[in-house]
DNA sequence: GTCTATAGCTTGATAGAC
DNA sequence: GTCTATCAAGCTATAGAC
């Protein structure tokens, strides 16, 4: 439709997204108080007051930052879950598989996506761990998709009690938003060994990890029991 | 001796102590760039000023609170760690012995220390994961004890790859510092089933879960491979 | 050792010209 | 749709009184 393509390549619009760019890569490196509205404007070549324009204040910019990316990937990794579920067996996909599917659509665009995803997901990494937004912003954005991650490791661990599933999700959302930060914690522990930045390095090791993880206190903890009677299971 | 008695109790030793205090509650709350010089003096009920007399500045501070019980647990997790060595057998102390014996420290004082300790850790879980701080501070703070950490894995599990060793380190690194965070994310995702307040359910969990993700990767990556043919292990 | 006073900027937001 | 001009408020840091 011709309106509606003039409406998306008119100068306000491109204006618009040049600022939640400039934003977003800003407030992915020092956070939404670390970054300026002037700072913002002068890394889209925008004037300051445009922020109020279209979005209403600062406040209201980090929102729609965090929205713009939450609604495309959203659809990406529900298709992805559905068509994992589609491709597998009788029984069902693996734990292993049903994590790949729900971290490689975000390992993926993070390092293959352009500079725009990357600092999406620093953004996240940060946000997640912080007291101030990290259970408001996640809950508003993320939540459908991790319910329904959530129903798929269910059915392939029917005996987990509920607890195991829910905290074993709480490492694995800890490692991968760690993972996002990039900080280059790791290459210099490893004093260059791993990267960062390497992020398939990652995908290919994340699900085995979390997955052994899952299973561990699905089994040894599916009739409660203190920490000493399953150690060293092996 | 007289003299250090005197020293810890004058007057301007408290007072340094309680800018600490004030500047750890609020640096944790809401980040570096999220609190004012201000604001922690009104808090720490003292003048502004004397952020720049004791520290020299607001960024000085920052790295006090980061240092001041960084120097404690070192000694305290270096202690636990050599304890752990010594009370194993002649192979030595399991992954989930090391593993615990490296976080219990950390969960024990955040849950029963007071607010203090929780606060110290809530500034641990975002300064982890910010590109502009994580990587410097961390390493600044704590790399000998990781280091240490590492080499008592290492025994643990003699066969395994050293980036696999790495990678672990990195994913129990995140499962930690999300769990300092308390976001209160995992309250609402279970519908109040889990709590992020609950550090001794963490300490219950998260050593089995991370020692059966660096078992995993020690293992199934030990001659390299895809993530295919090690997928789905029992 | 503590505080007052203030210098010198920068902040987020907005009214109104174009 | 964009920008200039400007506001009141808040910022860090410091010089110097007590």
């Amino acid at each position: 439709m011709d309106t509606l393509e003039a409406s998306l390549s008119r100068k306000g619009e491109r204006t618009r997204q040049t600022l939640l760019d400039a934003a977003e890569k800003l407030f992915a490196e020092k956070g939404f108080y670390g970054v300026t509205v002037r700072a913002i404007a002068r890394e889209a070549d925008a004037d300051p007051a445009l922020v109020a324009y279209y979005f209403g204040g600062k406040r209201e910019l980090f929102d729609a930052v965090l929205l713009r990316r939450a609604e495309r990937l959203n659809q990406i990794r529900l298709d992805r879950l559905e068509q994992c579920e589609r491709d597998a067996g009788p029984d069902g996909p693996s734990v292993e598989d049903i994590i790949e599917a729900f971290t490689e659509p975000l390992l993926d665009r993070s390092e293959n996506g352009g500079p725009g995803w990357k600092s999406y997901f620093a953004l996240i990494g940060q946000v997640t761990n912080s007291p101030e937004w990290g259970e408001a912003m996640m809950s508003k954005y993320f939540d459908p998709i991790v319910r329904r991650f959530m129903e798929s490791i269910r059915r392939a661990l029917p005996d987990a009690p509920e607890e195991e599933l829910f905290w074993s999700y709480h490492f694995l959302s800890g490692a991968l938003v760690l993972t996002f930060a990039e900080t280059g914690r790791i290459d210099a522990l490893s004093g260059g060994m791993c990267k960062s930045t390497d992020l398939s390095a990652v995908h290919k090791r994340l699900p085995l990890f979390v997955a052994a993880g899952f299973r561990r206190l699905a089994k040894d903890r599916s009739d409660s029991g203190s920490i000493e009677n399953s150690k060293a299971a092996e």
